[in-house]
DNA sequence: GATCAGTTCAAACGATCGTTTGAGCATACG
DNA sequence: CGTATGCTCAAACGATCGTTTGAACTGATC
């Protein structure tokens, strides 16, 4: 839709970076249209006020991560071998792979900050916009663990959601070492999360 | 030393509340001192100035959590008999009580929103004041757990931390219910946090 | 070349921010 | 009583905030 060099996207790009090192209200709107070179007026013509801008900056990421979600699931939802392993894989990978390209991980930063805002206004969009896609992996992950009650189910899946948040977030002490590839690192990471996850969720 | 219905005491619980509310820009002093209801100036006069009494309204709750964290460490660290679930009770419990107590819980969302900041000079505030707390229960979690690797051990300890701030805080959808005292509720909370960092800790 | 919608621009708007000031008040000590 | 000390108060400071305005510029259409 938009050109990748347009003022709006120049304002979402510097935005997102501006949002992630300071904040929804330490982030200035001079600031931030000073780092993207355009004119101050510039956020309000595009976008109509700074709080239509943070959705924007949602909306870019979340619907194309949550889309790779879902395709991820239909893979292996409700199929017969489909093992925890699977689902929890669907959930983390396509999250992963977007914290590691352009400024995925600075958006990563962000989506950790709405979390700790507790902000109503904010929760609320987001979970009217993608609190379906939540409800669908409990779902399959209900079917997994049949043994476990829905509030056992709930306290575990809470708990992953959390320990993933953070590390998604870059909050970790892990660096890449020198000598492993970025996609090295990337499976690495990868296969920490989700043998982290399966033993949350699936421990007796 | 300071009297419970002071100015000083008054700023802080204040403080603690409307940060946890809307973040430490989020809320001014002037909201702040209103609800306080002491005089705007009096933040200034009293703590030198805003920043200031960010860092007071962490020393007043990490001095006292973090004792009793140590102190319930000191109690089995070390010892032969000590198993990985009392190491994790000496992390969990004193942070659990303090949630559970006055106006702990709001203290545990302003502690979040730090985390989530990314901010380097409370960054650096924290680990420079609370920083050998972390290292001692490092310590025992090694020793308890000679099979991991020093990058597996981190990336354990780094994901539970995630696991438990989320908890804390009260991010998750978890209520009491109302047939279950406040004790009992605690109580249950302690063991789902306690398993599951037992599982991510130690899973094979 | 005139017209017009889309976009950018410098400048200004009122509001609110953290901080400072100096007068006023209280209580205790000589 | 006089005065020193610790604290509170209303008022103001300059700075910065998000937003609005109206003119200037752009490129396509007739």
């Amino acid at each position: 839709m938009n050109a990748p060099g347009s003022t709006k996207e120049r304002i979402l790009s510097a935005a997102e970076a501006l949002f992630a090192q300071r904040g929804f209200d330490g982030a200035s709107l001079r600031q931030l249209t000073a780092a993207a070179g355009v004119n101050l007026a510039a956020v309000n013509y595009h976008f109509g006020s700074k709080e239509k801008l943070v959705e924007q900056v949602f909306r870019r990421r979340l619907d194309a991560l949550n889309a790779d979600r879902l395709a991820a699931l239909a893979n292996v939802a409700g199929k017969p071998g489909t093992t925890l392993e699977d689902v929890l894989a669907a959930y983390i990978r396509p999250a992963l792979e977007l914290s590691h390209e352009g400024n995925g991980a600075l958006f990563m930063r962000v989506l950790a900050r709405a979390f700790a805002e507790h902000d109503d206004t904010l929760r609320q969009f987001l979970s009217e916009n993608y609190g379906h896609v939540m409800r669908q992996f409990t779902a399959e992950f209900a079917r997994l663990l049949p043994q476990l009650s829905k509030e056992e189910l709930y306290w575990r899946i809470d708990l992953v959601t959390g320990a993933l948040t953070h590390a998604m977030s870059g909050f970790g002490m892990i660096q890449r070492k020198r000598d492993v590839t970025e996609q090295e690192h990337r499976e690495q990471t990868a296969q920490h999360l989700i043998r982290f996850a399966l033993a949350g969720l699936s421990h007796p």
